[in-house]
RNA sequence: GGCCCGUUCGUCUAUCGGUUAGGACGCUAGGUUUUCAACCUAGAAAGAGGGGUUCGAUUCCCCUACGGGCUGCCA
């Protein structure tokens, strides 16, 4: 892994996992057993790692080249015994950095000044950067999950860069859980971001600086108007947006004021979108918005603008909610002179009713789908499909949804929620998943519906028999349900339904079988052989002698074919199955 | 209320003025089969409504209906 260079201003104290390339499966220290991914983000959170970014004091002027330990023990001051952990601290890093070790930590964070990361982030302009900014207000809602992924595709297909940044300024409203569910679901859907999550609240001070800098040059002016006035106001022009009389005033009371921008009162702002195309707004439309409130806090539509622009970022890609914030927000960038990002307004998901998604939809939090058993990559497929199409192409890799993404192919309806079709992409992609992806993932699923983890022997038969289930199974409990013959031990319980299979013929039959093939190769095709031979002898088909072996092995009627069984159980164990029932009637 | 966006089979969508309006999920009917699935084949299924423009509109324009967003010193 390499280390990077962090586009972090002020907080800085925070690592989280990284998901691309990630090293060995970190074990738990006191059980020994692997931890998944979001046992591991949740370990990394409860050690204060991801609180301490989030709780870090804005030091104005922070001096870079600070280096912080990824022990997670804080970052190093510049006390003469801090020498010997700064020396501890890089040579750590340095095998980390060879991935000699887990955790994959993201090294370095050094605090610059915002000039410098400004630089930083023009100095390569051919780059595309995108980003996901979600509020930490509770955990990663699935139309959130597909906005990054939009945005995560743009950029990884283009070699640019996805960045994160929590809006975290409605201090009532945001949460240090939050946020770490945020992160947590990202990293379970597959999205690695570049560089730092960035603390929107840890930059209050660069926005209000830069609502003074537009003061200044004139684009905006101190507004004294209280609360009610402007009620006042409204009422008297109910079709008008609000008109502050201190606009152009020059003689300026003293007490409290907010800062408004100066916006145009005529003419028009046009935003080029790449999804919604050329949307004009009059400017007599939109009002003299806020900048900086009246006890000194940026509000949102200027912080928005601010950090896109420090964080370079190229390509607004979001939900279309924001479209009439686009060309306020443009006023913004055009009053400062900036470069404007590329828009993207996507249409919102809806429930299956057509309604706006809400919880009364059932599954709207990412994690949610995570325990009804999706994996990973089937979710990335399905939400790239939803609302974005490349001609009839259905199901595809993440490297052909790279390679095929782009803005051009999103469409401009809101899309719905089809679990069934959800469904259908998430079988295909279960049998196109190696036996190690899926074995973890079936680990993740476990771990999220809080269900005991699998033994090591279920393990071993769950590996064997997953060439057969992967075949059939849809979703990971599916899988689970299909290898339960796997999961459980002798002597096996026979459910009611199968108990009918096992009368007195069927043993005798079973007793002739387990003759047959004590001395087997136990390959499938001589299994099968010797299980036809048997039923020829008893002048049965095969589907009689099935039954009973079906019932014996797994206990259950409705299973993959005997055969595999069979052979996933190997000869020991499924032997021993067929005596348990032949014995019990001799 | 004002401003803005949307509307193709039940669902996700293709079409970028001329197509028997295509694909996928689901559904129905067959097939395969040691159970359950999976799988294979076939079928039914759509341009919200009304006006224009045009030789010709799903496609361009207008109106209506329905759905959604914004309209905060919330994000």
């Amino acid at each position: 892994m390499k280390a990077r260079k962090v586009s972090m201003i002020h907080a800085t104290e925070c690592r989280f996992p990284e998901t691309r390339n990630h090293p060995p499966i970190p074990t738990d220290r006191k059980t020994g057993t692997q931890l998944n991914r979001p046992a591991r983000l949740a370990a990394a959170g409860r050690a204060g790692r991801v609180k301490a970014c989030f709780d870090a004091p804005i030091r104005e002027g922070a001096k870079p080249g600070r280096t912080f330990s990824p022990l997670g023990a804080g970052y190093v001051g510049t006390r003469p015994e801090d020498a010997a952990i700064l020396v501890l601290s890089l040579l750590l890093l340095y095998l980390f950095t060879t991935k000699m070790a887990w955790p994959a930590y993201q090294t370095i964070n050094t605090a610059m000044p915002f000039r410098d990361i400004q630089k930083a982030a023009m100095s390569d302009t051919a780059q595309i950067v995108t980003r996901f900014a979600p509020s930490p207000t509770g955990y990663l809602h699935i139309g959130g999950a597909r906005t990054a992924l939009f945005n995560w595709l743009y950029a990884r297909g283009r070699g640019g860069k996805f960045l994160l940044r929590i809006e975290d300024t409605d201090r009532a409203r945001s949460t240090d859980e939050a946020t770490l569910a945020l992160l947590k679901g990202l990293t379970w859907l597959g999205l690695d971001w570049d560089g730092e999550p960035v603390s929107q609240f840890a930059r209050i001070d660069r926005h209000a600086d830069v609502a003074r800098q537009m003061l200044d040059q004139g684009n905006a002016y101190k507004c004294f108007s209280t609360t009610e006035e402007i009620a006042a106001w409204r009422e008297e022009h109910p079709h008008q947006p609000f008109q502050s009389a201190w606009r152009d005033a020059t003689e300026l009371p003293d007490g409290p004021y907010a800062i408004r921008l100066k916006a145009p009162r005529s003419g028009e702002t046009v935003v080029h979108d790449q999804v919604q195309g050329d949307v004009r707004f009059a400017n007599d439309q939109l009002d003299d918005m806020v900048l900086l409130r009246s006890d000194g806090t940026p509000v949102y539509m200027l912080a928005v603008v601010v950090d896109d622009h420090d964080m370079g970022v190229t390509h607004v890609i979001r939900g279309d909610d924001h479209l009439t914030n686009a060309a306020r927000q443009m006023q913004i960038y055009n009053a400062m002179g900036w470069p404007l990002p590329v828009y993207a307004h996507i249409p919102l998901i809806h429930g299956e009713d057509g309604k706006k998604l809400s919880k009364r939809h059932g599954a709207v939090g990412l994690h949610e789908f995570a325990a009804l058993g999706y994996p990973a990559a089937a979710m990335r497929n399905y939400l790239a499909r939803l609302g974005w199409s490349h001609g009839d192409d259905e199901l595809f890799t993440d490297q052909q949804a790279r390679e095929w993404f782009d803005l051009s192919g999103i469409g401009k309806a809101p899309a719905r929620l089809d679990f069934k079709k959800l469904e259908h992409i998430s079988g295909y992609h279960i049998g196109l998943m190696d036996d190690d992806t899926l074995m973890s993932e079936l680990d993740g699923f476990l771990a999220e519906t809080g269900s005991n983890p699998l033994t090591d022997l279920q393990k071993q038969r769950i590996r064997a028999a997953l060439p057969v289930l992967k075949e059939k199974a849809k979703t990971l409990p599916q899988l689970l349900e299909q290898g339960h013959f796997a999961m459980i031990q002798r002597p096996v319980e026979v459910d009611e339904k199968a108990v009918k299979n096992l009368d007195t013929v069927s043993r005798g039959m079973l007793r002739s079988l387990t003759a047959a093939v004590q001395h087997a190769s136990w390959s499938r095709d001589e299994l099968e052989q010797a299980a036809k031979q048997v039923a020829e002898e008893n002048g049965v088909g095969l589907g009689k002698i099935a039954g009973p072996l079906r019932a014996a092995l797994a206990g259950r009627t409705a299973t993959p074919s005997v055969f595999d069984m069979m052979t996933a159980l190997g000869r020991e164990e499924s032997l021993a199955r067929l005596q348990d029932q032949t014995e019990l009637a001799g």
